[in-house]
DNA sequence: CCTTACGTTTACGTAAACGTAAGGGTAGGG
DNA sequence: CCCTACCCTTACGTTTACGTAAACGTAAGG
């Protein structure tokens, strides 16, 4: 190993339509996150850097809008990640947000569950119906 | 019992404001849904009314609501419990359509399962953060 | 009869989450 | 040097899911 390398590796670090492309967005939906406050990516003259970081954030982002979320809800959500280096009041605010999102996401698992029954009976009967009318193929 | 006294009870029925109470909704909302064709009320001249199926429906709707669907994806999803009558390729594509949901439903299973062990791992690590700091009561 | 409380329709307003176009900068390749 | 392919900003357009206001009908109560 020559003298004087670097002990981390340099950092990988991706373009905006890079990260579009990767997880399907639009360059227009990245900026977007960043106008709402949920990306910060560094800056290189006028072009935007990101790295592995705004890399996770866009895979919580894409979870959050997976599950409904609103965008300023998600922004929420990515800031109970950053806990490190917060006050004993900001911490008390933290942890009943995420208290608040618990409740919620437990209502929701209820509800995806109980969907998820309905939607099960509703394919067998379906399912029945058909074979009945001879049309076996399942 | 009387004769000629009617073997079911006379249906009960609802108004809009009703509804609208009962679902922490407004009128608006209701004879929104109803311009998008969730809802079918009867009229009496130009009144709605309501039965417990259309409350039934509200309570899917709801449901929807909470998981995040759009109004169109929950017209969809009602239109799943209406198989009765049907024929043979309306039903195909409801089993398609039931079993398309059932895969993102899925998916979204996963996602607050996920979500919730993040934020249960958040929470007592603010918690020990804070007990730390001596701000005891969790 | 007048007010209050409900219901109705029609229609414009609004917030969220982007899409889309206009106009311009920069780096590399032929 | 020009073209292509990116990047940027600014700003107006669009869809969804209602809110809100106007203008009116009707039945009950004082």
């Amino acid at each position: 190993m020559p003298d004087g390398a670097p002990v981390t590796a340099v950092e990988e670090t991706y373009t905006i339509s890079q990260l579009a492309e990767a997880f399907e967005l639009t360059p227009r939906t990245i900026r977007y996150y960043e106008d709402e406050g949920l990306l910060t990516p560094r800056r290189e003259g006028q072009q935007r850097v990101y790295t592995h970081r705004d890399w996770a954030r866009l895979k919580l982002i894409m979870r959050g809008k997976r599950l409904g979320f609103t965008i300023a809800g998600i922004k929420d959500f990515l800031d109970l990640y950053e806990v490190g280096d917060a006050q004993v009041p900001q911490m008390r605010f933290l942890l009943k947000s995420a208290r608040d999102r618990i409740t919620t996401l437990e209502q929701q698992l209820r509800d995806v569950q109980q969907t998820l029954v309905d939607l099960k009976d509703i394919e067998s009967l379906v399912v029945d119906h058909l074979a009945k009318k001879g049309a076996l193929d399942v």
